[in-house]
DNA sequence: GCATTATATTTTATGTATAAACTATCTCGC
DNA sequence: GCGAGATAGTTTATACATAAAATATAATGC
């Protein structure tokens, strides 16, 4: 039961559940995002950033600014400059520029992009939910309930917490 | 409710479940990573590709080899091989070849190694405490037992499904 | 023994990601 | 208007990640 690599960092056994949460939701996502990487490739010849890019344009017709798309992925600006030129390469996004304010780029769909993502979308649904296949309606009911919870956790905690602290004296 | 991305792309509203759970796994660990990782960074000026990787040997005092940390961290051995490098040069690891096989590396924390994940590991530990404080220890049993069963879904699911079925055929 | 095959790891080419510095533009207060 | 700061995005340097090809060694079958 108990980790070594806990007990001799000092670790007390009952104050590893978070820890042991944490290692799992890690291993479910990688587990899960190496499946739909695999068949994207297989499929499509392309990646998860590509598909949740198009994704979250499907959804916008109007497009999106290259900073709502960073927020939007959780990533940096700078990864997105990156993943929207080689979009444009590929002929599936294209941009321009806001009338108002030049500082600001306009993202969206080509025909090309839509086309594509509408045929991405379904395939990717029966990855998943064939991934998913093990739980019932009322497990992944539950799961998506808990992990809503932990979104709210996680928005909840401090930034940047002292590490050297005694989590168990809170 | 309906979500446009999927409308549009023909799936039916009461097939989203899974989707839906999948995409609040994604985003909650990409949550979780960014506090780790920034916390990582500013305490222990690190990674949490290093840090995973100085956690495996921790756990080994006999040492791994390339292939088996390449499985345990579910990255491919190329990538192993430049993480390994790294931290050679930072002289919190070092390699030995295999007596009898040649092929073989053996990579084992340094004294140094030891010594600095033994700090990170309960600042860690806090960090990701303090996240999932949101959570009572009975959702945290919860949580854990879900995602057990969502790996043993995932390891049981075909790898390289037809994505243009109707996964409510099933 | 020797060719074949399998295994362990590295190399190569490319894509994805970050943080930090930088450029350009806009907004606000005066 | 104008300067100070804020905001949007890109660039730079580097790290992490993959897939596929290459290298080196070992194990197997004959």
């Amino acid at each position: 039961m108990h980790d070594p690599a806990t007990i001799e960092a000092g670790i007390p056994d009952d104050q590893l559940l978070p820890l042991r949460v944490w290692l799992a939701l890690f291993s479910s996502v990688k587990q899960i995002e190496a499946v739909v990487r695999t068949n994207l490739r297989e499929s499509f010849a392309s990646t998860l950033p590509r598909f949740d890019l198009l994704s979250q344009l499907y959804r916008s017709p109007g497009g999106l600014t290259m900073g709502e798309i960073s927020a939007r992925l959780m990533v940096t600006n700078g990864n997105v400059t990156g993943l929207i030129t080689r979009l444009v390469d590929e002929g599936l996004v294209d941009r321009l520029q806001d009338e108002d304010d030049r500082r600001v780029q306009w993202v969206r769909l080509t025909p090309k992009g839509n086309k594509m993502f509408s045929s991405m979308a379904p395939a990717n649904q029966t990855w998943v939910t064939q991934a998913m296949a093990g739980l019932s309606d009322a497990e992944l009911r539950q799961l998506q309930t808990l992990l809503g919870k932990l979104k709210s956790s996680v928005a909840a905690a401090p930034k940047h917490p002292r590490g050297d602290e005694d989590p168990s004296a809170g």
